[in-house]
DNA sequence: AATGAAACTGTCGGGTT
DNA sequence: AACCCGACAGTTTCATT
């Protein structure tokens, strides 16, 4: 599944992250090739499925999404889990979901206008699907770090 | 610290939300007006901060990091906060740092390249710190859902 | 917010190492 | 196979209405 990445690919994946919008042009002459060459390279990425897409990075709080939460959830039994990842999949305001070890079987990480919102994702969207055993909610209080930046490199630690 | 979106900024920030690279031509035609005006309004969105960027979105697995994790932290006094924070700012590995509510105190979102990675991440960077009491890593089995797209609208719940 | 002109960028061909 | 160069279509941007 892991794909060789050489020097220059590491340049541009992380031009990529911190730059979503960077032009061909610019990125080329960051990284010394040119253009073309720079572009057929973002395209080789994005076909063998490295680059996923590209995404504008919002202040949820300036959309009214000042509450972040996550939301651990316990199954009753196995059957009851395509009715949940469908919820999962249905709501806007679960941005993730996985699947985790531990004393819970998922982990939710959800945004909500306020308590109130917060309240009726736990309550009428989760709680009233069959076969939640439990939720076990904690709430974000402030967010110190937050990036989509992986650490890209070749091959070492 | 919320913003006021009406209709044509809050499609705009979907578009922008699916398709990160869309031109300003094609986001003009899609909400039916013209390319310098959508220009004029993703600027302005720019400006407001309610666009904070733009980033590739990779595939975490095929750039190597195809172990996630979940870190709670707790900390044994408040002052040991500032040297936990640093380390925190300056792991890459470090996705996300949220401070929480309930037993613990931090909350990590980690992304390694394998178990040894996240055994270094934990003992090393993390535990070797002073003032840290615990940590609880809940590892990631399989993510069903990952999206940085918020549930924009104009004002509704 | 729309229009039109100028500068830039993306893309496609061909050619090179 | 990867890259560079040159050229044209499309896009961004600015001034203007």
């Amino acid at each position: 599944m892991q794909i060789s990445l050489d020097t220059l690919d590491v340049k541009i994946l992380n031009y990529l992250l911190q730059q979503g919008r960077i032009t061909w042009a610019e990125l080329a002459a960051q990284i010394g090739i040119s253009a073309p060459a720079a572009a057929d390279r973002v395209r080789k990425l994005e076909d063998r499925g490295v680059i996923q897409g590209y995404t504008a990075c919002l202040d949820a709080e300036r959309v009214g999404h000042s509450l972040t939460a996550f939301i651990a959830v316990t199954l009753e039994r196995p059957e009851h889990r395509a009715t949940f990842l469908e919820r999962v999949h249905a709501s806007a305001a679960i941005q993730e979901c996985h699947h985790v070890t531990g004393d819970d079987d998922y982990l939710l990480k959800v945004r909500c206008r306020h308590t109130r919102h917060l309240e009726h994702l736990i309550s009428d969207s989760l709680k009233s699907l069959p076969g939640i055993l439990r939720t076990r909610t904690t709430i974000v209080l402030s967010t110190v770090k937050e990036t989509a930046a992986l650490p890209v490199s070749t091959s070492s630690s």
